[in-house]
This record gives structure tokens, sequence and C-alpha cells, in this order.
DNA sequence: GTGAAAGCGCTAACAG
DNA sequence: CTGTTAGCGCTTTCAC
């Protein structure tokens, strides 16, 4: 019977009568339960993230991947952590480790692109399951993706900005940047903007303009900068810090849409001076993640290899 | 061991020590796989829902029941289907059915409101868990529920409608009645709807009406309600029957809100005509109801009794 | 290449 | 009230 299914003889013939025999018209389902009993195997999951102490986008991940490992553990999952400084070289040392020892599938985030590449090639060897998440690495192939779809998400985003009809609008993209340089997302995103205006001409009531500045020091932002700016967009999880400006500086009936639903960011949503935040669930992400592994691996069942986070459009009143 | 857990002997104090013992002290976890294999029980959960072969929105219920059956199957959940004609009498016949039967759990819509109490007080004798779906019963208590926050529903709806800044805004709330009275939630919606204006009464550029028209026809609807009219809301799935007599009749810049991701409505939306559907994720209902009482039962986990839906906003570029 | 048997961890039934 | 045992359906191993 389980060389049947299994096909342990080479003779093709037989097998494929038989499993049509036996698989289809007897209707023949493998028991899970008896099957994982016996089966008796323990599975091994690397997480590769950055270490999350100050970065709430990743410590959301992180729930959600505990979720998962929490649920699937009696299933014969377990997981190991390596979380580095979010930095190259300490990426490159945790990647070694990772490297080194025995899993049966692998979760990283390929946040510096250059090192992750090379990771990314040397564990394809071990011919174990790999996922990504928060962004993806298009070469080499042979990963399965969760994630967003950040152009798409851009372009959603420029339609929110829409809503104000009729009126002259004058929009400020605000660039939030990082002193280490990392795999960026908010270019793409601000790409999907710009192209939602130009697949929709007849908005013609819309100017642009950009500003860039840095995450580390708040007084980079003045009160010039958004005189006669009637929305601001800001392509990263850093639209708090233009809320909070613009909340210190009592400057009133500017839209602000920003992305993901930090603490911070919720806090200014609430109050009514963030108007949308536009959610790519990191929670789910995770969870996704390790759920892809778990199927895979575990119930051996056949899955998509790149799963894109619905778009949540997040408002005060839909929050919870 | 199983009585450790199982607590066959009565003396409580023994129990509790062996069960801090040997549950807590050693971890002990229950493997599930061996549970399962040797309790080999079938679980039938009965399913009674209306007909669905013209209620889009019950399909799209159906398809995530299928989905969690599916899934489980091979965990021994088996479903029986009482699907009845939209009317009361064919609900109570059906309800018969299910009580005459023999099932572990059961799963229902309270479309016809008195019909489904008294059905609920009879189903509850046997004392095997029960899940509403789409819309709750509040007495008796002792079930489950799955299904949407109507008044939140409404009240995001509210803000919705309220991104138009400025300028002086007619809104029309056209509400689209069937000829069978059922359980209806449009008119919690309705409330929050009003609600979301009243709790914001900044927004005093908002005038508001109503039509009520019969679903059976469309040739109810006349140019003339519409006059000065810049905003519709729906508060039901047939947002679609404005839109086609709008999009008929060339008039254009209302904006319209609606529920639900029905195929016409979703046609509507993608061609610019509704703006905005308020999804209650009619599949993740299905899904989350026998998840329900797969949870309860097969797995025997502690589960949340209220299980609210997401509210999801969709406009045309988060559509997928 | 194929058949037989042990045993995965648990539950239920039965004997003491 | 407690100890023992068969067996759930499958995988793996070992003998033929």
């Amino acid at each position: 019977m389980d060389r049947i299914i299994h096909n342990r003889g080479q003779v093709a013939q037989e097998n494929i009568d038989k499993v049509n025999a036996i698989i289809e018209e007897y209707g023949y389902k493998r028991n899970i339960f008896a099957s994982n009993l016996a089966f008796n195997k323990k599975f091994k999951f690397a997480v590769l993230l950055p270490q999350f102490s100050d970065l709430e986008y990743w410590k959301i991940q992180m729930r959600g991947i505990e979720k998962a490992e929490k649920e699937f553990k009696p299933y014969g999952v377990s997981i190991s952590y390596y979380l580095y400084d979010f930095d190259p070289v300490s990426f490159v040392r945790m990647a070694q480790n990772v490297l080194e020892a025995d899993f049966d599938g692998l979760l990283f985030a390929p946040i510096f692109y250059d090192e992750s590449v090379r990771f990314l090639e040397e564990f394809q060897k071990k011919d174990k399951p790999i996922v990504m998440i928060d962004s993806d690495i298009v070469e080499p192939k042979g990963h399965a993706y969760v994630g967003q779809n950040a152009f798409k998400s851009g372009f959603l985003a420029g339609r929110l900005t829409s809503f104000a009809v009729k009126e002259q609008r004058k929009v400020l993209i605000v660039k939030i940047t990082r002193d280490i340089e990392a795999t960026s997302v908010y270019l793409q995103r601000i790409d999907g903007f710009y192209s939602f205006f130009r697949q929709n001409p007849q908005l013609t009531h819309f100017k642009f303009s950009e500003i860039t500045i840095n995450d580390s020091s708040l007084n980079q932002l003045d009160k010039a900068m958004f005189e006669g700016i009637s929305s601001v967009f800001v392509p990263n999880s850093r639209a708090y810090i233009v809320a909070q400006f613009l909340e210190e500086n009592q400057i009133n009936g500017i839209r602000i849409i920003g992305y993901d639903l930090l603490e911070k960011n919720i806090e200014y949503l609430k109050k009514g001076v963030i108007d949308f935040l536009i959610n790519q669930k990191p929670e789910e992400q995770g969870y996704s993640a390790v759920n892809h592994l778990y199927k895979k691996l575990v119930l051996q069942e056949a899955v998509e290899e790149t799963y894109y986070m619905p778009l949540e459009i997040i408002v005060k009143e839909n929050f919870d």
C-alpha cells in the first residue's frame, strides 16, 4: 500500500494503474493523523530577521510568526530565531550561522539586497524550501514570497488622495529615509502613486512636489514646506512624523496618507490628523510565511509560491 | 495518564496536584495525531441556509463553508446541507429535518426571526454547539456568532461619504427592499450612518433624504430623485441597481457607497460608477463559522463566542 | 522486488 | 477506583 503511494517500485505503468484503481476508484484518502503519528518527524525552521526591539513593524511580523509557531508546535514544528542588528555586517554573520545549522525550511527578509542574494544562493544549495517576506528578490528564483505589492499600494494611495473633488489640490510627497541604506519599497510606492494620476488624466487639479528628510531628527521639517499644501503622502511607515509636526504647529486641514498600523500612526489616525493608512498586514505576513512552510513540509500540500497581501484601507472608523 | 487529563477520579486535590506536576512541570503536550487517531470519531455538522441559486451573497458564504469542509474532511468532519427556499415555510420544514437528525454541531443564519428563535430554542436542548452567521439573535444566548457589526459598518459608510471636503453635499439614502420580509441589517446600518454625522457635527454641509423602492422592478427609480444629489448610500448589497440607473441615464458625478462584492457591484466599481463597497467578507464568514465548530469539537480548543468580521473598504484600486 | 511486523502516542474498554 | 491492553492507520524496517 505505502509503496503504491510512494512508488518504491519503478514499474511506472503498474503504478499508474494502481494509483488510478485505488486512489480514484475507491476514493482512498490518506489518514493524516496516522500518517503524522507514524512519520513522527520534527520540522525545524530558521527565521532570519532584523532585531525588532525598536522596529515596531518587525515586532508585528514576529507576532504573526510566533502565533504560527504556537499553532503548529503540536504538529512537530519548531522555529529557531536568528535576529540581527540592523546593519549588513550583523546580517551576514547571522546568515552564516543559519547556513551552518541544519534546517528543513527558511524564512527571511532580504533587507540588505546584495548580502541577501549571496545568502539566498548559498542556502538554495541545500534544496530546502525558502519563503521571503516583506520584499522580494527576483533573481535567483526558486523561493516563495509573502508580502506586499508595493507599486499597487502606491497606486491605491493615489486614489485615496484623489477623493477631494473639484478643488485645486497641492500634494506633497515626504520621503523620510533612514541612515542605513537598505532594500526599500518606498520608491515603488511613489511610482505607483504617480502612475495613478497618469492613468486618470481627468484629475487635472493636482500638483505635486517632493521633499526628503532624514529620520533621525524632526527639526528638518518647517512650516514653509506645508504652505498651500492640501495633501501629504508619506510612502513609508513614518507618517506620524509629519502628523506630529502639523499638530504641534497647529496646521489643520491637510490630509495625510501613510502606511502601516504603527502605534504612533494609529494615535494620529484616531485623533483625525492622519486620514488614511494602508495596511500591509505584517502580522498576517509572518503567519502566512510560516504557514506556507508548514503546508509544504508537514502537510505536503501544493502551495502558491507568491502571496500578495491584500491592501487594506484603514480609516479611524474601521480600525480595531 | 488519560484519567489524569480526563480526571476519571473524583479526588480533586490529587488531580490538581497531578495536573500541576505533569502538565506544567514536565511540559506535557497531548499529541494531537495520536489522540485523534485513537479517538477515531467522526463529526457531523448541519448547515441550514437559504438556497443560494440566485442569491449571490449566500453563494459566497457557501464557498467559504465548502472550503472549510474540504480542509477539515481529513480530520473527520462532514457536513450535511439543508438549503431552504427563501420563505419561512420552507425554512421551518428544513429546520425540522435538522432537529430530527443527529448532529455534533450546527451552523445557521437566522433569516426569519421568529421561526429562527423557535428553532434555536429547540436545538439548544441537544446541548451541541451552534454558530450563527450573517446576523445574530440576542436572546436566547448560548451560541456563537460570526458576522458583521452592522451599526459600525454604517458608521464607516458615513466617513466614506464625508470625504468630499467643504462643498455642500446632498446625500440620498436608497432603501431597496425585498418582497419577503426577513431579518434585515440595513436599518442598523442607516442608524450607524446618521450616527457618524451626529458625532461629527463639524460636518455641517451635509443634507439627507431617503427613498424606498422594491427590488422587483427597476422603473421605480426616476431622474428627479437624483436632482442635486451628490452622494448615494445604499445600505444593502443592491447598489448596482442605482449604479445601473445612473449609468443608463448618463447622470455623472454622483458618488455611490454600497455593500458587498457581488459581481454586478464589482462591475460598476471597476467602471468607476460605484466608489466604495464595504465588504463583510462572506466567504471568510462561512469559513470561520465551520472553523469555529472544528476548533471547538475536534481540537477541543477554547474559542471566542463572537467574531465580528473586519470592515473592509474596497475601491477600484484594491479589489482583486 | 514484496510481505510481515513493530511501533508512533493516545483512547476506550475491560479486568481486577 | 486503578492497571492493563488492544488497536486506530500509517511509516519504516527487516526478513524473505
